[in-house]
DNA sequence: TGCGTCATTGCATACGAATGCAAACCTATC
DNA sequence: GATAGGTTTGCATTCGTATGCAATGACGCA
């Protein structure tokens, strides 16, 4: 029954067919609004005759709420921002809420992130880069929530959203101490980013309490390619060494590929390797990568809260909330001998 | 110098400070328009001190346009998509037009696609789920065009952008026969989709343009663990083959996985494998999976240039464009033996 | 019958910016 | 100094919907 919808139809339109007032079309499509039942059924005809559909444009620009959250990212290759990203979509799809994506380009971070405030979106999710303080102060006086995904920036009014990444690094240096591990190496992530500095801190605390000091410290940047030559690099040296924990999976791909490949070594038998995150790939059968996993769907279900009560009390109180991870043991590491 | 900006600031409080009109302050932030350089350092500088930004949301509904690109996605979890959408939402930014994320459910692809249509986008590209021709043709008659990314669908009035799977499907065909197999197995990817369609056709049509026909074929409905055991059933029958096309690369890690793993072949010496894609993994160490290479670039490319061309002229006329593939030799193929 | 109560409804306005139109201004030329 | 040409500028309106307010109607109770 559809009529020839030439351009857009609006609700004046279905008002006059329906034979009412624009204000009785909108209270039919506002949810909790005062219409008769008689009244809400003629409205939806004449929709439905006419193909009509709010316009959420104008709907926002009058509530002053758009209903799309910010999601600012980087790093898809890495799997587990994908991830992260089709799971934080949907959880907002189902609460109304739609993504709108930024990807941050190294250069112009804020340049970009001020069109991010242009689409007067209700929040803002930060999934990878990290934001200038600046342009975080910028948003909280909008009054707009800022959730800080998987990275802890101290000095920020911003929400974070975490996992536990200074345990982890202890974790993984209790694990590999404790299977005989004594040539420590850890292949780093991005110098800058909160990430590493965490996951690293922890390693080395974890050493340093069993009088162990890092033998060899490479940097890959969280790129596939540069963790491969760093590898290649401490491997190569005079002390090459026993154990080596990446800062993430993505990264610890590249050093088994390495490892195995050009250097001939078996795992774990010549050498250990830990990575962290546990994305899928880690559990297939090509890298049964031991590692450390991050609690993803509760970081998202902390991050969708935390989101929702700050719009809901339009307080953008800054929040901060780490989770606990844990170490999956899979077969690049030596698995510690214990008494029982 | 930034002054309290308490709530949202407008144009008209703009104005009202550089002590011009509102059109005054319109028009300095609407490129092209005419102000005197005078006026424009005056608005300029009030706009600074108060921290106003233009608001994309009022000027969509004035122009018509949200330079907002709606994208529906799924299957984030295969390699290819997340790339898509980093390197496709990077083009539209360059180009002053943002993404909104839709991932499409398996229930209700229409329900929730309807709000794409209500968020205003300028148009939509459908990255991996295939909207009901229903929507199609709703969305052209909106004039909003339509791209399908990496789908064909013959009857739809909607562009396409595929690469030439038919092609690569007779490419691995010939290559596998080349190199002496004749026990051929195919693991199809979901059954609905135009990919598995036409690379199944493709190879098929390899394979009986030499007289063989297929041997075995399996459904991995483009999920790895699927995958992983539709390729454990066929080769635990009577009559096992000697070489696995499979739909993409997502699903030939699995199987190479179960057949290096449990299965304990050796690949390509027991069996060979092909996946499609030539996503980033299938040249990584464990894998060096031989594929057909999908010409990502040019698909963004050709997506984005139609888009830019249907929504500069307004012509929303369908299109297709189907892009050349090749394959890449690595190691989990035995290499044709060539004569030279 | 009359009055109070409550559910519906329409009117008018607001949201924030873009733009056609005409007024105002400037500059140059004769 | 007057006029023509062009550039700037402001006014008023527009986009499509939400909502406060007042008016209308319906209903029940005394």
């Amino acid at each position: 029954m559809t009529l020839k919808a030439k351009g857009r139809v609006t609700s004046a339109q279905v008002a006059r067919r329906a034979d009412v007032s624009q204000s009785a079309v909108s209270r039919t499509f506002t949810p909790g609004a005062s219409v008769a039942p008689h009244t809400r059924q003629r409205v939806m005809d004449a929709a439905r005759e006419l193909g009509y559909r709010p316009n959420a444009i104008a709907r926002s620009l009058i509530s002053g709420r758009s209903r799309m959250i910010g999601l600012v990212a980087a790093y898809l290759d890495n799997q587990f921002y994908p991830i992260v990203l089709e799971r934080l979509a949907r959880a907002l799809q189902s609460r109304g809420y739609h993504t709108l994506l930024f990807i941050s380009e190294p250069g112009d971070q804020d340049q970009e992130l001020e069109k991010l405030l242009a689409y007067q979106v209700d929040a803002v999710v930060m999934a990878s880069a990290t934001l200038s303080s600046a342009l975080a102060k910028e948003c909280l006086e909008a009054d707009i929530p800022v959730v800080l995904f998987n990275r802890d920036v101290p000095d920020t009014p911003a929400s974070c959203v975490t996992s536990d990444n200074l345990a982890g690094g202890r974790l993984v240096a209790d694990y590999l101490l404790n299977s005989g591990h004594r040539r420590l190496a850890y292949i780093a992530g991005a110098e800058n980013s909160s990430t590493n500095r965490d996951r690293e801190a922890g390693f080395i605390q974890g050493l340093e309490a069993r009088g162990i000091s890092l033998l060899h410290r490479g940097v890959g940047a969280y790129s596939h390619q540069s963790a491969a030559q760093a590898t290649l690099a401490m491997m190569r040296s005079d002390t090459p060494p026993d154990a080596i924990f990446v800062a993430n999976d993505h990264m610890a791909f590249a050093v088994l590929d390495v490892l195995r490949g050009p250097l001939g070594l078996r795992v774990p038998d010549d050498i250990s390797v830990v990575g962290f995150d546990d994305v899928p790939q880690a559990a297939w059968g090509a890298y049964e990568l031991t590692t450390v996993a991050q609690p993803t769907d509760q970081m998202i279900e902390a991050t969708v809260s935390m989101l929702f009560n700050q719009l809901e009390t339009g307080q953008a109180e800054s929040t901060r909330e780490c989770l606990p991870v844990r170490l999956i043991e899979r077969s690049t590491a030596r698995i510690p001998h214990t008494d029982s």
